[in-house]
DNA sequence: GGAAAACATTTTAGGCTTAAAGCAATTTGG
DNA sequence: CCAAATTGCTTTAAGCCTAAAATGTTTTCC
């Protein structure tokens, strides 16, 4: 049997698997996420980024801020102005300036965006149910505790290099 | 005990299961991309996408098409017509018209981008080992297994859709 | 109280991305 | 052979996205 350093020396820095292990990740996400948009383009006419952030809204009944916003989309601050700035245009979100601190703009669903957004939702979880059906109810459990550690992982990791 | 019918009046259509895991599954690709993203331009000045087109070239030392490079990537044509641009401005990538097809155009690497490609793939394989450091090797294959059955069962429903 | 730090947001510059339309070259099927 | 369909790529218009700098506001702390 070898030992672990004639291992080593055999394998230096074996990560291939990890490799392919992020490859398949970042295949099934983008696979999933271009049929998401696809469909949301088709039928509601309105883009992936502008569904997610009515997503927040909608478990936000008395508004977020958009800094709340942008840590929960995991994206950079100008990005959500720009997106807020086009759905207060089309009438989905309305925007008031905090009363107690006047850097903080508040954003919520209007009547309009809530009642588009849960219509869209009823469908969107279709689409996803229907993209995730081959999977077992076991397969579901064993990928959302599979993915929590690695989520848990890339946050530790993360942290390390900010450090 | 309920039967069925009672049951699904119940819950007509539960599905939150699988929209918790698409969210998961989301966080966790967007959590490491966006590592990924920033090590790439602190340490080399480089983005995400023209590394990962490098990535594909590095893989054929023949060349690819500009519709190969499309398909692997699952980006649209138009998509990958700019960056070979930039990249080939950059001195990264030869770009010449096929013999045989005059539509095509065949990229490859130059030594210039593949030496550069070369640094670069070595650091970025062990962020993505650091990233996953915490998952055990059952873990990786378990994930990658479970991976391949969602890719599956994505591609499926995709290919319902066109159909 | 007031300077300095921290914070929330916007702006800027540049690049990425898509869908759809357009153009040229090739292949197909009468 | 040649018109029609297909294929490979580019262009266009619009929107998404980031990092970094700028702006205005609030908090901290001496």
């Amino acid at each position: 049997m070898l030992d672990s350093e004639t291992k080593a020396v055999e394998t230096p820095e074996d990560h291939a698997e990890e490799l392919r292990l992020w490859l398949r990740l970042l295949t099934c996400t983008t696979l999933i996420e271009g049929e998401v948009r696809g469909r949301l383009r088709q039928r509601f006419d309105v883009t992936l980024p502008r569904f997610d952030l009515m997503a927040q809204l909608d478990k936000a009944p008395d508004g977020m801020t958009l800094s709340d916003v942008s840590k929960r989309m995991m994206v950079s601050n100008g990005n959500v102005t720009g997106l807020v700035e086009r759905l207060v245009e089309s009438g989905h979100l309305d925007r008031r300036t905090s009363e107690t601190d006047r850097r903080v703009q508040v954003i919520r669903l209007t009547k309009l965006g809530r009642a588009e957004f849960r219509r869209m939702a009823l469908e969107h979880e279709t689409w996803i149910a229907d993209l995730f059906a081959d999977l077992t109810p076991k397969d579901v459990r064993e990928l959302m505790r599979l993915l929590a550690k690695t989520k848990a992982s890339a946050q530790k990791s993360a942290a390390r290099r900010r450090s």
